[in-house]
RNA sequence: CGCGGGGUAGAGCAGCCUGGUAGCUCGUGUGGCUCAUAACCACAAGGUCGCAAGUUCAAAUCUUGCCCCCGCAACCA
């Protein structure tokens, strides 16, 4: 074997409460380790949380709280929102950590050779205390909105690095896909904004302009700039370079990021890496974002989707569900809850749940409950495997549902209540042989679609191996999943003459405008 | 001519590399079934595959031109 497997995920900056965007990084990576440990694979599995910054600094003012306040505050949302999630990490880093700090500072320190004094020139609004960019000057006609302020060109001493120097070597890593990057397109993407040159980076701030971040070793005027303190977090929270572990983990084996930070993570971070003398990761990830309702996430437009809702509403199975095989894992994805509702009610409750069900109800009338032989279906597996290898999850997840809509057709072929009729009629001579064998079939097709998706919904995985596992079906009164209907009409609500008890009044006549209008009313999301 | 992605059924998408019967999920309609959570199964309707030209026996697929949408253009998950 020897070296162990090591997956990072972006560390999200903890500027405010997570948002359904986040998950992405978290959740994918989850789904990758889990299906590695299911096939004896150890390892390794970081999150963390980005800490420093002006930003941080300037909202933890706002709340009257110091930065690191601040910043404990909101990590602890994220370290909520991941046990809610079941994301089975094994590190947590706080780039606020006296560790990192100095793990940071060395790197520094190795990358002497790379880096050189500039000035930096730009619009900077006082008021902000931050430099914005020509796009966005322009954009705000050369006045800051916040302050109304004009902005003014000012330059600054501070550091950068020499991505350039490292340009081919990083140019052939991603060519040859020494240093992968998924899907595709993306690399295609990063590639053709390589050509237009690698620019260094500016790496450090003075320290008056950016006071909550790291201090840049051995000159007391600049803070180190965010990326180079939180990209080192992928090497220091292995120990970097003092505790001799990192090596059994590094090179990572992915590193999942979102389309946003690809640049940085294919760019800067492996010419920090490059100039550390390490390996590059072998593989980045890089999923889409997520719109609700096809617009953009944002907080003006107030349809920022808070994921410990969507899970305190309707369970993490159908969370976790939703964003692994609707969002596809290479695009962008759209959430909504009208979606969302559906999506959970009519696949996993009505396709798979309702399989349980019915199979588990009929082994209990027609068997005592006893299964019998369950038979090892053979089903092809390569192209799940295939779909797992290239971390194509939604594909992945098209090929466990298209089982369950198997079995739910063997059922309604092969008949069971009428085998289990003919039984008490005696005119088949072997009913019950036959009919433990049927059962036995569709509780084995169960069973490999459970253990296929173990690594997404663990929490399902478990309860249907819970009733099939023993030999003796456990059935418990209230299913394996439970409806909900919140955004959507429950059909078991509305009867023929338009009115429903639920409150929500259907004019059939009038149109159904007033429906969709009540309903979406109603909701307050 | 900045770069990239996309335009395929009412919605969301796959297929394109490697040309050969246009497919999946949801929604809609009809029928079937009664083991099951108003579920499940079968069938059907619905497409000028953005537009135009070219290559070819044959184009959603390859080539060229054009139109439209969306990202990106160095620090937004």
């Amino acid at each position: 074997m020897g070296k162990k497997l090591y997956i990072a995920t972006a560390i999200p900056y903890v500027n405010g409460k997570p948002h359904i965007g986040h998950v992405l990084d978290f959740l994918l990576a989850d789904i990758w380790v889990r299906h590695q440990k299911q096939n004896g694979g150890e390892v390794r599995f970081q999150v963390g949380t980005d800490e420093h910054g002006n930003k941080i600094a300037a909202k933890a003012q706002e709340a009257g709280m110091t930065p690191q306040e601040f910043a404990d505050q909101n990590c602890r949302y994220f370290k909520e929102l991941l046990s809610a999630m079941k994301v089975n990490y094994t590190d947590f880093i706080r780039t606020t950590d006296p560790k990192h700090k100095a793990r940071a500072q060395y790197i520094w320190r190795q990358l002497k050779p790379y880096i050189y004094q500039g000035s930096y020139e730009g619009w900077y609004c006082e008021g902000c205390e931050g430099f914005v960019t020509d796009k966005e000057a322009a954009s705000n006609e050369m006045v800051c909105p916040d302050h109304k302020a004009k902005y003014q060109k000012i330059s600054e001493e501070n550091y950068y690095l020499k991505v350039s120097e490292f340009a081919d070597q990083i140019k052939e890593a991603i060519e040859s896909d020494r240093m992968k990057i998924l899907p595709e397109f993306r690399k295609k993407e990063f590639l053709a904004l390589m050509e237009k040159g690698m620019p260094d980076v500016s790496v450090s701030r003075p320290k008056k302009s950016l006071s909550w971040g790291i201090p840049v070793p051995d000159d007391d005027s600049q803070v180190m700039y965010v990326w180079m303190d939180a990209l080192s977090n992928y090497v220091t929270v292995l120990g970097y370079p003092d505790d001799q572990e990192w090596a059994d983990y590094w090179p990572a084996d992915v590193q999942v990021i979102g389309k946003d930070i690809l640049r940085f993570h294919a760019g800067i971070w492996p010419a920090m890496l490059l100039g550390m003398g390490l390996e590059l990761p072998k593989v980045l990830l890089t999923h889409g974002h997520i719109t609700v309702g096809g617009d953009k996430m944002s907080k003006t437009v107030g349809n920022v989707v808070d994921p410990m809702e969507v899970i305190d509403k309707y369970g993490l199975d159908a969370f976790r569900y939703y964003l692994s095989r609707h969002v596809t894992t290479n695009a962008d994805g759209d959430f909504s809850w009208e979606k969302f509702e559906n999506a959970y009610n009519n696949e996993l409750v009505n396709d798979l749940g309702n399989l349980v069900q019915r199979t588990a109800g009929m082994i209990n009338k027609y068997m005592s409950g006893v299964i019998g032989e369950i038979q090892q279906p053979e089903h092809d597996m390569y192209k799940f495997r295939e779909a797992m290898r290239e971390m194509n999850f939604s594909e992945a997840m098209d090929i466990i549902w298209s089982l369950i809509a198997g079995a739910n057709g063997f059922i309604e072929r092969v008949k069971p209540w009428k085998i289990a009729k003919a039984a008490a009629e005696g005119t088949d001579p072997e009913p019950q042989a036959h009919l433990e064998e049927v059962l036995g079939h569709v509780v084995g097709t169960i069973m490999q679609a459970t253990e296929m998706l173990r690594p997404f919904l663990p929490d399902a995985a478990e309860r249907i191996s819970g009733i099939f596992g023993e030999g003796v079906v456990k059935l418990s009164d209230d299913g394996v999943f439970q409806k909900v209907y919140i955004h959507t009409a429950d059909p078991s609500m509305v009867r023929a003459d338009g009115v429903s008890d639920g409150g929500v009044t259907v004019a059939p006549e009038v149109g159904g405008e007033s429906v969709t209008t009540e309903m979406s009313g109603d909701t307050g999301a």
